[in-house]
DNA sequence: GTCATGCTTAGCCATATCGCTAACTATCGC
DNA sequence: GCGATAGTTAGCGATATGGCTAAGCATGAC
């Protein structure tokens, strides 16, 4: 909640593009080296190594360079804040809406006598 | 999870930015006019206008005019799909954690034999 | 060593984003 | 009507983003 809050930000800002989104959902069947995520994107490689390292920064991923291969793997807890925030925010809207609510029936009710 | 899922994208770039992330969580505790909103970001009026208009073609957030005043408020619904994106992943990073256990605890079984 | 493979870096281009000012429109209060 | 108030529109400039090509490096196969 803080004001410089880059965290939540670069995970939004991460996900935000489809094909990062797809990047992801493909590891999340398993790690896979660059060439193999690059594959059904049909993008060239510098574009897309400069999508995983968005999504590096981000936290969601994490890669290990073995020989010339470098292999991607999905960071599982990195979902984490990005809920949070959510069911943060989903409770508030919620609890308004049943003060909303409770409101409403009251003025129903005195309505009715 | 269709290619063309600019509905995820909106949601996910409109909660990128700190500034429209504050404004909805002045929303979230009531609707309020625009200038009530632009206060706390110390923002000039035509730049919160955009952030608004981000946030509602995302549907976030809905606007209605009376004389010269509009009230904006929260969409609560408006969370859901990305929610349920974040869920459906978690699903499966986990599952796949899941498995990745069985797996090793079977590698380490087999060891010990 | 030589060549292919797999990534990496540098740098270019088009477009989008985020801030601003200036000028305009549309109410509301008197 | 007249001035103040609340948005709105148009358009500018700086920077970020997302794509590319070309060239460079490191490793594996031979």
């Amino acid at each position: 909640m803080a004001k410089h809050d880059t965290q939540l930000s670069d995970l939004f800002h991460a996900l935000a593009d489809p094909t990062r989104r797809q990047m992801l959902t493909r590891l999340a069947e398993g790690p896979a080296p660059v060439s193999e995520l690059a594959g059904p994107t049909g993008l060239r490689l510098p574009t897309v190594m400069r999508h995983l390292s968005v999504l590096e920064e981000a936290g969601l991923i994490a890669t290990t360079k073995e020989g010339r291969v470098r292999t991607c793997a999905i960071v599982p807890e990195a979902l984490v804040p990005m809920r949070s925030w959510i069911d943060e925010q989903r409770a508030v809207w919620e609890a308004r809406l049943d003060r909303l609510d409770t409101y409403v029936m009251n003025l129903m009710k005195e309505r009715e006598q």
